[in-house]
DNA sequence: GCATATCATGGTACCCATAACATATATGCT
DNA sequence: AGCATATATGTTATGGGTACCATGATATGC
């Protein structure tokens, strides 16, 4: 309400020197800043940001892009990016596409209207149009997790390819011979690479790869359910399961308790991604776990150090690791 | 980058035609329009929002500040207010406090300074601060889910008095005599609430209320754990627990599986707010289910309404009414 | 005692889109 | 023809904070 002018009148001063009083810069003499902070104190002022913003171009905000902000794994990506926003003085704004790309767009044109210094896109396709749009205004931005081909950028991810095998390989020691993959659109980066993965680890050890025993789907838990029944139809049907995420890992399991079978003794299955503890009563599945929380701080710090225009040359990939943690969902 | 002069003088007019071109408002001829257009095409003009903003003080923005993130209660909130809001042209700012009344403060003064038309508050304590502050600064509040005593303003919740009256009445019913009421802090009005619809189930019973049978601690997994080894200890001990959410509950299997207690055999559990599908293999707790969606939804609902400026008078309640859900964990 | 540095305060312009008002032409109707 | 109305475009002022520049007062140095 109370404006940088309401102020100044009030302390009878000129409104820059409220400026300085609030912003402790330049020289104010103790006399005056006392007037002035009673001033403010009295109108209950409050700095209207938009003023600065619209002048230096400059609005302290960055935004992540997320598919789906229901899923545990993203809301600790969220976490990170939020702790190393607010660590250099940016708000997040956080926004949630549903896996559609028109939501995305939506979004993308959205903060580009808000000025939103920098982006964290976690895009939901392949596609490079939102990539583009952002490329062509000229804001800093930051690819999540997933791969967007054809277009030079900043990136942080795990590595999903490695992931696959992993999970993969690791089914095959425990001497699974028919290994299916359940896993997202053959669209989004992570789905792809993960079947990569999947395909290398059955290759190496001589297994082959039939394509019907890849699923393609959506990163839920209807698909992962409805996927692991069309499997159960399947001669020879598949002895493990790699799960693409988590809801499809969950969504396997219920498919698979309503056919009355048992993990592991009848069914292996190792997952992307962990359940929070605050959700797991005790830990079931063996996961590739990615380190979400990490991904969201570097992403962010990346994102940062670009707007304050240090290491202008190039784009830089940061692919961080994912780790096999064993549990009884396969046997161990 | 380029402005609404840049495509004035790109296709020859003033840019207050440009406006009309893009806001379709006003008269243009086609000839005008047609290469208005163009000029916009030609380079990629996005309006700034942030001059019309800081004109016409209205940024069509929201925020729901929320306790936490990475409960999949919340997000469900978040879900509907951001539903809600989408389709009344506004966005959604969201907020994490991790139930820290500094961080919600500190939030607070930054939606101002970002002339935040409306806000959702999920209060991380009883305290009327944040309250007051928005509420001198004119800025249109509603509450969500908790109460803040001694002050005047829109509030959204579910009945939490007559959840734990539910809950508890169930375990009555089911023949426990000896129930213990794990909940969220004393500050906090759902735990509060809880606690009081715990008592007075009991109390209909003549089972009387023993003050060391409700745990007061925090809305996490830990908290739920650390009660309910501390339960585990009392002569005679509980042979049913109510948990104060659906963290609390988690952390309270765990310990009892822990001790080699089985569930509902050795002891029977409510918990307050259901898992989402998405991350449940198979619901095994009877649960409180509380309309997350729908509190989110009709919050913001409220929340625009005042902002066109509808039923000014007074101050409304929306109180939402919680459901019982019978499954395995109450042993029915 | 005067030059120079330090301290203290203020005026003006600027960022961008658009409401309000002004102007000008074209069309319709009696 | 003459007036009212519809169509089409433009000018100016506005909002809030602050960088930049200007001015004045006081202190310090030699």
């Amino acid at each position: 309400m109370a404006t940088i002018r309401d102020v100044a009148k009030r302390a009878g001063v000129a409104p820059i020197t409220v400026s300085r009083v609030v912003n402790n810069s330049g020289y104010v003499s103790d006399k005056t800043r006392i007037r002035v902070e009673q001033a403010i104190e009295e109108l209950g002022y409050i700095p209207n940001m938009l003023g600065p913003s619209l002048r230096f171009k400059q609005t302290n905000t960055l935004a992540l892009i997320l598919t789906d902000i229901t899923n545990p794994f993203w809301t600790t990506v969220a976490r990170g990016a939020e702790d190393a926003a607010s660590e250099s003085q940016y708000n997040l704004i956080l926004c949630n596409t549903d896996e559609s790309e028109e939501k995305q767009n939506q979004y993308t044109q959205m903060l580009l209207r808000r000025q939103t210094d920098g982006i964290l896109l976690v895009p939901a396709s392949s596609t490079p149009q939102a990539v583009e749009l952002l490329q062509r205004q000229k804001v800093p931005t930051v690819i999540l997790d997933r791969r967007v081909p054809g277009v030079e950028i900043d990136e942080v991810r795990s590595d999903s390819e490695v992931g696959g095998y992993l999970a993969t390989r690791h089914l095959v020691e425990m001497e699974h011979r028919h290994v299916a993959l359940l896993t997202g659109p053959e669209n989004v980066s992570t789905a792809k690479d993960r079947a990569d993965g999947f395909c290398r680890a059955l290759n190496e050890f001589h297994l082959g790869c039939p394509p019907e025993f890849i699923q393609w789907g959506k990163f839920t838990q209807e698909s992962g359910y409805e996927a692991t029944k069309r499997l159960l139809q399947f001669d020879p049907r598949p002895t493990a399961l790699v799960a693409g995420n988590n809801f499809i890992a969950i969504g396997a399991m219920t498919a698979l308790n309503e056919a009355g079978y048992r993990v592991p003794e009848d069914m292996a299955i190792v997952a992307f991604d962990d359940l929070p503890v605050a959700l797991t009563i005790e830990p079931f599945f063996t996961v590739v776990v990615q380190p979400a929380y990490e991904m969201g701080y570097q992403a962010t710090q990346l994102l940062i150090s670009r707007l304050a225009g240090e290491h202008e040359e190039g784009c830089t990939k940061i692919i961080l690791s994912p780790e096999l943690v064993i549990r009884r969902s396969t046997g161990a």
